[in-house]
DNA sequence: TCAAATTACGGTCGACGTAAGGATC
DNA sequence: GATCCTTACGTCGACCGTAATTTGA
């Protein structure tokens, strides 16, 4: 598990699409749809469902969510601590 | 910034030796160097000072410190989530 | 049938190991 | 001079993009 999968997943759940999410991390869907899989297959379960227009949480995913916002947020709170250092 | 780049600071930081961290990570010492200072880089701050013998925590490396395991600690409820859906 | 997700595949860049080179006590 | 960290360098695998296929309303 690393951050930016973290961060996919987060982007995907917000904007109900892998299209959408895809626009809004500067890359392509296939790649965000490669970087979920690898995510559901890593904690053998799987976050989204797909409906043919879009993905919608499971109950995993939405259980997740909380703790993928936390350690994004933590990731943040390490960047500012530095840059706030450096000044 | 990637979650194993925090795990390797946590190691190191406990230690207080990459010779010690690397063991401890079942990689090598060239190669935790390598990683602490992409991650001191990427946040341009001394993360630790070298000592001839060993590494010690600088002040920004400590303020780092309590988020880097909030973010660890966080990924380690993501798979404990999914393990636990997964029974 | 059309939009959205998946699969296949290839190039490139980074992760990680080995070997050699400083630095500090 | 022994021990620890750093630099240099090579290889192999992963990341990410393009193209083709599948799926579901």
């Amino acid at each position: 598990m690393e951050l930016r999968q973290l961060e996919y997943f987060l982007e995907c759940a917000q904007r109900g699409s892998l299209t959408r999410a895809a626009e809004a991390l500067y890359t392509t869907q296939p790649h965000v749809s490669q970087v979920i899989r690898a995510l559901e297959q890593e904690l053998g379960t799987a976050l989204f469902r797909r409906t043919g227009s879009g993905i919608v949480l499971t109950e995993d995913g939405e259980r997740i969510r909380f703790y993928a916002e936390n350690a994004v947020k933590n990731a943040a709170l390490i960047r500012d601590t530095a840059a706030d250092a450096g000044v």
